[in-house]
DNA sequence: AAAAAAT
């Protein structure tokens, strides 16, 4: 199974005759309906490529939802959040995640492009109201990025009075012996796994979609991939997966191919473009605390928006909280040292802007959605274990902010040579500057203010 | 190193 990543080398040449995609659709809808160019079996069209080894699968895009034929209180749904039209990455992928039979699809974009919209129309879309038992598990890395996507999915089943979803993470309890009635599951991969091998609260057998948000850190072997792969094995084979993120490696895209066979993959491509309305800096530091008196300087000098302020490790954002609370300045703490209920509290008065400035650890690297959020610093550059810059990492952090197209401003402090290295090993890998900021000085520190 | 499961 592992070893299966191989693409058939071409398409016969009947299959590219075959077009069958546009038979079945009325010519009233053709005009809206979007062919994809074809070059073989990675096809493009502007900057989304797709890669396909079932020569039947979908391969057109659609630029409305009505022609996606949702159930009439979905469609409501989605108009009443505002979505007007679909996004680059759901034109291309809800045709085939509401294909029929079901599509394997693997896509990658970067955040902000409203990946998470996409999953979940698709997941209530599969769902059957009538049924009172489990059919859809999506799993995200974080508690807070699970509450997130159930609240989108919340949001647009509000007209479909039947759908009810369950949430499987920390904190959350089944009575012993019971059965779920809900049929959508959102949760976190250790309480998924033992609410379902464990406890058998519900049956996997009857899983008709499996939604993996996050999919990198996922299935990465430094994550939560075994937890997924056993989930996965107690699936259906026929099981729709769908696999979203932002950034892929090359092993785990052959880890997603294994546990997902025949998948459509879906790229947008150019991941620079979430940096292009990102401005970069970085500060020169001696020691953490004068990375503390730096940041203190930032934080006095610009008051647009709100802030993250992310930290290597737990023990550090804790310290550096102590320390700015002790001296007077209001902040927030989340990391996983905390208690559910209070991780709820503090992002929620994050997002409410109740709290300006939020130091956090990785826990909040990725998808979460805030959009007031202007400014990301790295209170500690993201590295991996050794110590090498975390790119992934450090995308979806400043990713944190110039969220759809808007400008945002990311700033590193750096201590000694070892850090600079890195910075400058982040600045090569991305292709964008990353400018010197002097704390001190006004001039600079008017840069960031003029940022509105 | 962080996160995610109780224990």
């Amino acid at each position: 199974m592992l070893g299966n990543t191989h693409f058939p080398k071409k398409e016969s040449p009947a299959d590219l005759q075959n077009n069958d995609d546009e038979k079945e659709l009325p010519a009233s809808e053709k005009s809206l309906l979007q062919k994809i160019v074809r070059t073989g079996l990675v096809t493009s069209k502007h900057d989304i490529e797709v890669q396909r080894r079932d020569p039947k699968s979908p391969l057109y895009s659609v630029k409305s939802f009505e022609l996606l034929k949702l159930h009439p209180s979905l469609l409501k749904g989605v108009y009443e959040m505002g979505y007007n039209a679909p996004s680059k990455i759901q034109e291309t992928a809800l045709p085939l995640l509401l294909a029929n039979p079901p599509q394997n699809l693997i896509a990658q974009s970067q955040s902000g492009t409203g990946k998470t919209a996409a999953f979940v129309l698709a997941m209530l879309s599969r769902v059957d109201p009538t049924l009172h038992y489990p059919q859809v598990i999506c799993l995200s890395p974080t508690y807070e990025l699970a509450i997130q996507t159930g609240e989108v999915a919340a949001k647009m089943s509000t007209f479909c009075a039947n759908i009810k979803l369950r949430y499987a993470v920390r904190g959350e309890d089944v009575e012993k012996g019971s059965k779920l009635q809900e049929q959508i599951i959102v949760g976190t991969p250790g309480k998924v796994l033992d609410w379902v091998t464990k406890y058998k609260f519900l049956d996997p057998k009857k899983i008709k979609v499996f939604v993996l948000d996050e999919a990198d850190i996922m299935v990465d072997t430094q994550g939560h991939q075994d937890q997924c792969f056993r989930i996965r094995k107690v699936l259906q084979e026929s099981c729709q997966m769908m696999f979203f993120s932002a950034t892929y490696t090359e092993n785990v895209m052959r880890f997603a191919n294994a546990i997902a066979p025949m998948s459509v993959i879906i790229r947008l491509k150019r991941e620079e473009e979430t940096l292009d309305n990102i401005r970069q800096y970085y500060v020169t530091c001696n020691t953490k605390e004068d990375k503390y008196n730096s940041l203190v300087n930032i934080y006095g000098g610009v008051t647009i928006g709100q802030a993250m302020i992310f930290c290597q490790t737990k023990s550090m954002a804790q310290w550096l909280v102590t320390e700015m609370i002790n001296q007077g300045h209001a902040v927030a703490l989340l990391s996983g040292e905390l208690t559910v209920q209070q991780r709820i509290s503090v992002l929620d008065r994050f997002r409410e802007g109740k709290e300006k400035v939020l130091v956090t650890t990785n826990v909040l690297s990725r998808g979460i959605d805030i959009e007031q959020v202007t400014i990301v610093i790295n209170f500690d550059l993201p590295v991996t274990v050794s110590r090498e810059p975390d790119y992934d990492t450090y995308l979806h952090r400043i990713g944190r902010t110039g969220r759809f197209g808007k400008k945002g401003i990311a700033i590193n402090l750096v201590t000694g040579d070892g850090d600079f290295r890195i910075l400058k090993q982040i600045e090569e890998h991305f292709c964008k500057p990353i400018e010197c900021l002097n704390t001190d000085n006004a001039d600079d520190m008017e840069k960031l203010g003029a940022t509105d």
